[in-house]
DNA sequence: CGAGGTGCATCAGTGCCATAATACAGCCAC
DNA sequence: GTGGCTGTATTATGGCACTGATGCACCTCG
């Protein structure tokens, strides 16, 4: 049954970026800090170098990530509130309509789901 | 900036295939009646008929519409409730879970956005 | 300078998606 | 029966996104 799942099988670059911005937002990847290699990431999340600099691609052209060409790349300062103000602003104009009107076809209160658990 | 975008960019059986279930939950087809012939609905919606095959195949595998061959489609009884029962746990279950932390990480609180607009 | 780490560019392969052109099978109104 | 509507199967083709492998350019450290 069933199939609406925007979310599922996404591309594996699109999931590493999330990710990776989720991480930015939550400090995990501190400002000022060297983000893991592509090398690394790669190898720790089981993909392509390729993939994983794809990935950090948009950052780069975002402007929230430094990179120093043979050395790393780094988080620069104010990146996590850039972000998280970006990514808001994005969701609400472009998800949150969907998925609200989604919820109000199918019967559900989004209100009383954040009480609910 | 940004790119959480996971409904962009979606195939177009899929886009279709949502399409006719808001329809269906919506009663805009209705119970009993029938569905839009792949021609007419491909004419429609400038795609191709086997696109729009496509689309109607899985409500033909979940036995929420009827084939009468060298007739038509129809939508079954029952068919409104039991896809919006079947789409509500499959939300609930796979998309709602990401999009709430999703939410609680942008700062976002879905009970305060029912009452925003 | 040389070794080992970085990011990055290039080329090729793969699979899914969409389209197209037919052709076939079933049903109905006339 | 005939024409015209249904859905379906077949085959081929083009495009596009994703992934993969390799090699190069750059920097740091000893």
């Amino acid at each position: 049954m069933n199939a609406n799942r925007p979310s599922a099988n996404r591309p594996v670059y699109l999931k590493l970026r999330d990710q990776i911005a989720a991480a930015i937002i939550d400090g995990e990847y501190a400002e000022g800090a060297m983000l893991p290699s592509v090398r690394a990431l790669a190898a720790e999340q089981g993909a392509n170098p390729l993939t994983v600099a794809k990935a950090y691609q948009q950052f780069q052209n975002d402007g929230l990530v430094e990179v120093q060409r043979g050395v790393g790349m780094y988080v620069v300062r104010g990146a996590a509130e850039r972000l998280r103000a970006a990514d808001r602003e994005a969701f609400l104009r472009e998800e949150w309509p969907e998925i609200r009107a989604r919820m109000e076809r199918l019967g559900l209160n989004p209100a009383d789901m954040m009480l609910a658990d």
